[in-house]
DNA sequence: CTTGACACCTAGCAACACTAGGTATATCAT
DNA sequence: ATGATATACCTAGTGTTGCTAGGTGTCAAG
């Protein structure tokens, strides 16, 4: 990634990729990739950590699927799941606007 | 401000300020919360250490201004610091596109 | 049967913005 | 005079965070 540029904005992404339907983790860093571009190529050691904190608040629920092949845990959004993205949303918003306007872009 | 959404990208605001003329740290402070409608309202504890951290980095030179009724450090834009202020805009039009891209803004 | 993709996990690290304290000078109101 | 407020600087320590680097195990393809 571009050093620390995603700190604090990661959560609006996963928030947002899981409002489209619930995922695994390696199925999100896959959503990550291709509706970036393929510059948010996150390793597993950011995005595992991060839903788990994710799931700690609140925002998400996950559960085992047993009946794929493989194990896979999925996670789903929560009502305050759905609240929070919300509100990271309109945080990214006040948040780019600002800095657009102090960079004059 | 709002959590950590301004980590990795201070650097790019504090550069913008200083390439539209020398100034020194309360200064920058003011031009921040003025630029940005009071957003970027940033703690001296921020700005300070970040200014020492550009400098060490080549990115600015300061020198103390003495001609003024108060002790001031002057900061200013090295060259190295002008090619690195470039590269931080398109890194963050990079980054905020493909922000929007994944949040579908 | 080994290589690679899939799929999960976590301890420890590095970087950063911020808190909370400090010093000192100038200005303004009481 | 004097206390308060604004200006102007500094830094040790804290908390959060994304990431590195290691690990386990399954499944398909060569």
């Amino acid at each position: 990634m571009i050093g620390e540029a995603l700190k604090g904005h990661l959560d609006l992404l996963l928030l947002t990729i899981l409002s489209e339907g619930s995922a695994h983790g390696y199925a999100v860093i896959d959503s990550l990739r291709q509706r970036s571009g393929g510059l948010f190529d996150l390793p597993e050691g950011t995005i595992y950590p991060a839903l788990h904190r994710l799931e700690k608040q609140g925002l998400l629920k996950s559960r085992w699927r047993e009946d794929s092949p493989r194990r896979r845990r999925v996670y789903e959004l929560t009502t305050k799941g759905q609240q929070a993205l919300a509100k990271r949303q309109d945080e990214w918003k006040i948040f780019s606007r600002a800095v657009n306007a102090t960079v004059r872009i």
